[in-house]
DNA sequence: AGGTAAGCCTACTGGCGAGTAGGTAAGGCG
DNA sequence: CGCCTTACCTACTCGCCAGTAGGCTTACCT
């Protein structure tokens, strides 16, 4: 233990500036969906990352910088995996299931990511916020284009836009909701969640209560088995 | 106007404790509502408050103790006003409908303690989030209670409790996503969303857009004029 | 009136964490 | 092989804010 190693103890291994951004992305996520944005010091977010600190602001700029570029990719992630999952030509219900299923498959495979966008990114004033209610909006109106789409089918011409808005609003966050319940309750697969929200907001409780449930058109398996 | 005011400058009337903590509380609600609990400083609070900072030490204890004391108050606050609003010997349905609308009623006054319920609470870790996760679990157990009481009037025999649950989460999410939404664009009247709210829940995407709507057994006045 | 306790204040400390100055190793290129 | 650019570090400053020490003032009670 006396002789020098010629390694310096907090040396790290020189690498390439865009495989850094990475990892500090990486652990900034983690962190900050560990702690929240307050909480989460720069100190930890570079000791998680590897690296010290004076590299964070190299390479990604101010804490509130690092904190807006992270809602950044991770709403940039999901929104690309949910819309993956959606195929325009189908029918309303079947977009909108798919939509749930894309949702509730990305969540419970970055619980990380959802954890950020939702709880800290909404709940810190300034710009993040903004970015947040930004895919936010987003998701609604793709949900709102979908319900006044789906009016057509039926025979009302066609819902005010203000209620398709507001009940869009109120299924996104239902499913936002209920996500975060599946967080603690998770040992049900993500299709059976996402079911259940789908039954909900398609069928409604009075229909449900009657024994009536939604099933796709019998392509794929059937949602929830007959247990 | 060169003659010395007996008054001190920065010196507050003499009031009884318990006026002064409602003071202070109200100053509190109102803080951590636009600013979220770590952004905002004791400073501040004792300001807006009208008083100097050893006050609210004096009487509230720490920013913790204070934060938490308003999270049990406003929560009490809303169980109360909600609890007020449902009658245990109606229908479902109509409790339902009682609750949504004693729910955004109360959204609707309150909107400070909304913000500080529902945004800031859930997103601090600590005691707070369980001091919050309580209230909304209680809730949820009630919305659940409701569904599985439900389901003896129909058919079904009885749903699985975890489904209830779930659904119950569900709902609950979706009220709080919609107050947040109806905060944005607050044109419209705490009935008409919340029968929105009561179509989607209770009839379904698929009832509504085939024209179906529901509406209280003729007693009030409908909830939604057919405009 | 005079005592006294409750209500109120100004003015500090101490720690934490964002952001920086200035220096050290290591890979590439002549 | 030496030079220089890029990656990386240690070790600070500085402001903000939770929490406190110690003293003043006013209402009530006898």
């Amino acid at each position: 233990m006396h002789a020098e190693q010629p390694v310096r103890p907090g040396r790290a291994k020189r690498l390439p500036r865009a495989v850094r951004e990475r990892q500090i992305m990486d652990a900034a996520v983690d962190v900050f969906s560990r702690l929240g944005f307050h909480a989460a010091s720069m100190d930890e977010i570079s000791e998680v990352a590897g690296i010290s600190k004076p590299m964070l602001y190299a390479y990604l700029g101010s804490k509130e910088e690092l904190f807006a570029t992270c809602i950044r990719r991770e709403a940039t992630r999901m929104m690309e995996a949910i819309a993956h999952g959606v195929e325009a030509e189908e029918p309303p219900d079947v977009q909108l299931w798919s939509g749930l299923r894309a949702f509730f498959g990305f969540v419970g495979e970055n619980r990380a990511s959802w954890q950020v966008l939702h709880r800290q990114a909404s709940s810190q004033g300034g710009p993040f916020a903004r970015e947040l209610a930004d895919m936010r909006g987003r998701a609604i109106s793709l949900v709102a284009a979908l319900l006044v789409h789906s009016s057509d089918f039926g025979d009302v011409p066609r819902a005010g836009d203000k209620e398709a808005e507001s009940l869009a609003a109120a299924l996104v966050g239902a499913g936002e909701s209920l996500a975060d319940w599946w967080l603690d309750n998770p040992e049900e697969p993500a299709g059976v969640v996402a079911a259940r929200l789908m039954n909900l907001v398609w069928m409604g409780f009075g229909d449900l209560v009657a024994g009536d449930v939604w099933h796709p058109p019998s392509r794929r398996s059937s949602p929830e088995k007959g247990s």
